[in-house]
RNA sequence: GGUCCGGUAGUUCAGUUGGUUAGAAUGCCAGCCUGUCACGCUGGAGGUCGAGGGUUCGAGCCCCUUCCGGAUCGCCA
């Protein structure tokens, strides 16, 4: 009725045909005798042409029409090769307005993406209509698929856990909802399906998968949902950390060489103890597509009379050919530095000959600057950064900054991906602000060592089977090895400050549970929409979501957060204050 | 919550040392145009310079308060 053919569709084998089209008009080139317009729909662009312009007193841009005519060539010198169907056009017979849009657009279609968000997320259905976002949310549906398919053919079963559920003690913010039927109780929205899917390991399910949509109450990043986000779960029985990142590198080496043109790194993924990657690449998620690594230089500066460096750790970071670089790389470095709360940006230049510049070089003598250049192995054109500051902070102040070199010097590859494994992370760490022995991470992971590393180790010295999975910089999931053996969990527990009673309440359901013959278990969760991101070339998560909250955790189109009537209140037992 | 940056036409932005009627591009409207493809040409409309207060003969510009947006740190088991 509406159509015969979709707008990506026409090619010259259909030249002569009568056919449909209906779309959305894009492009109007108005020659007066003859009417150009670029229709527009899900799967691309065709041109039609008209001899009347008629038809713009009653649709303009963005409106909604069929046509039908007949296909035509175009002459060679009129083909426009940036389109697949721009070989034809349509010549229109007749045509049907379907639906007016409003003349005045909030914004260029074609340049959304370069409209601030908040109209943007406004107008969001305009938005998506832009081919790029389009695309990309296209490329999701398909992503997604291509997962589900994979995780299946690996014996995987994709298993439901409950949106509504409990309040967990842990970790981020809970979203709450209240209860109608429980005055004064509240749900909560699941931060991850994590207690589900080990309980679903304790009934003997082998393989359990899930793309499962996780909420958290915490502030957004450019990588980071406000709110939701969507993660590729899984869980495996009987499985130790290895077969965990087996499956991990079949799915994620497949999903990503299918979907991105760029090289992706081939498995077996690096891995890299947390330890090191913190000194190397000062992160736990490091970009191993810059080709730049940090030194630990606090020794070396231990007996260098340089007050800025006294008494504190000093990272270096040696870049080649950099001393050709203007005088204005390194005032951005500099102010760069400064900006990520930094009181200086010190370097050393290796000139021609071996001869040292840079304002440091005067505080370290004949001797010392020898033993620099052997133990960094320096070259002649290399400058070397120091980055100096508390001890909490240097590593990653040095990793920024490590960051930051490998953008301006055009050394990191974007040509390809470099996916990795960050492994061993410290199973405890000391709470900043009680001061306390507090988990770093997971409080469900095993501990290295078992029963016997809690008794006899430095708890801070002890590590956990946790993992991550990094992409290009980005940490794409943690995991981990899980703690099923509820004597191992009291211990592990118990070191943190918790007591059988507190694991018995607030981790009631998971500690019953192994209490009945739990197998040994591990996984992770690889977030769905940092891979889409990645893939699809953005930098901002948002790009990548249909209906993305702001920043600011609101939904700008449909107004959510917002209020409800006294009645949905006194149902829910709330009185706002 | 802290720090930094920003808010000027529907949109993206410029606006000099505080000085006459606040500009550009794009979009919109009108007219012209038979081969364009981001069509082109001519003309036009469009502004509480985020809001409030202050300094000044005079504020888009300086100061204070406040709101909003962005980045970043905290936070994200």
């Amino acid at each position: 009725m509406y159509r015969t053919h979709n707008c990506g569709e026409l090619r010259e084998k259909h030249v002569g045909k009568t056919v449909g089209l209906a779309g959305w008009i894009d492009t109007v080139r108005d020659h007066g005798g003859v009417l150009f317009i670029d229709l527009r729909d899900h799967y691309g662009v065709t041109q039609i042409v008209l001899n009347d312009d008629g038809i713009l007193k009653y649709a303009g841009r963005e409106s909604v029409i069929s046509v039908f005519g007949a296909v035509g060539k175009r002459e060679p010198d009129t083909v426009n090769p940036k389109i697949p169907t721009g070989t034809v056009e349509l010549k229109v017979e007749k045509y049907e307005v379907l639906s007016v849009s409003l003349r005045n657009l909030p914004f260029e279609i074609s340049e959304s993406r370069e409209v601030s968000e908040a109209v943007r997320l406004k107008y969001r259905f305009l938005d998506l209509r832009n081919p790029k976002l389009h695309r990309d949310i296209e490329i999701r549906s398909k992503v997604t698929s291509f997962i589900r398919k994979k995780m299946e053919s690996m014996g995987f079963l994709e298993i439901q856990t409950p949106v509504l559920t409990s309040s967990s003690p842990e970790g981020a913010r809970d979203y709450l909802v209240p209860s109608r039927k429980h005055k004064g109780m509240f749900y909560a929205l699941p931060q991850a399906p994590q207690i589900f899917k080990q309980l679903l390991m304790t009934s003997g399910f082998d393989k359990y998968f899930q793309i499962a949509p996780c909420f958290r109450d915490e502030d957004a990043r450019a990588d980071r949902s406000p709110g939701e986000f969507y993660q590729v779960d899984f869980e495996m029985a009987f499985a130790a950390q290895e077969d965990v990142f087996k499956v991990a590198e079949k799915l994620l080496y497949s999903v990503f060489s299918k979907f991105s043109e760029k090289k992706v790194s081939k498995p077996p993924f690096k891995k890299i103890p947390y330890a090191s990657a913190m000194k190397k690449y000062g992160s736990d998620k490091p970009d191993l597509r810059n080709p730049l690594v940090i030194d630990d230089l606090s020794e070396f500066f231990s007996d260098v009379d340089f007050a800025p460096f006294k008494g504190r750790p000093v990272r270096g970071i040696v870049t080649p050919d950099c001393v050709k670089m203007p005088k204005s790389f390194f005032e951005n470095m500099l102010s760069f530095a400064t900006g990520i709360g930094m009181k200086g940006l010190g370097y050393i230049s290796v000139c021609g000959g071996f001869e040292y510049k840079g304002p440091i070089v005067k505080f370290l003598s004949e001797e010392k600057l020898k033993e620099l250049k052997n133990k960094l192995k320096l070259k002649e054109n290399d400058v070397l950064f120091f980055i100096s500051d508390k001890p909490d902070a240097v590593d990653k102040l040095a990793g920024q900054i490590r960051t930051e070199l490998g953008k301006r010097l055009k050394l990191t590859d974007f040509s390809r991906h470099e996916l990795c494994f960050v492994t061993d992370f410290p199973m405890y760490g000391i709470d900043e602000e009680s001061g306390k022995l507090d988990f770093l991470h997971n409080p469900f992971s095993m501990p290295q060592g078992g029963a016997d590393a809690l008794l006899n180790q430095n708890p801070l010295d002890i590590k956990a089977f946790q993992y991550d999975i990094v992409c290009d910089g980005i940490e794409l999931s943690s995991g981990a090895v899980r703690n099923h053996r509820p004597d191992v969990m009291l211990k592990a527990f118990e070191l943190a400050g918790y007591t059988k009673e507190d694991i018995e309440k607030k981790f009631s359901a998971l500690y019953n549970a192994f209490q009945y013959g739990a197998p040994p278990h591990a996984g992770m969760a690889p977030g769905l929409d940092r891979i889409v991101m990645i893939l699809t070339g953005n930098e901002n998560i948002r790009e990548v979501v249909a209906f993305p909250m702001n920043s600011n955790a609101q939904d700008l189109l449909l107004g959510a957060p917002g209020t409800v009537t006294e009645e949905q209140l006194r149902e829910a037992h709330i009185k706002i204050r």
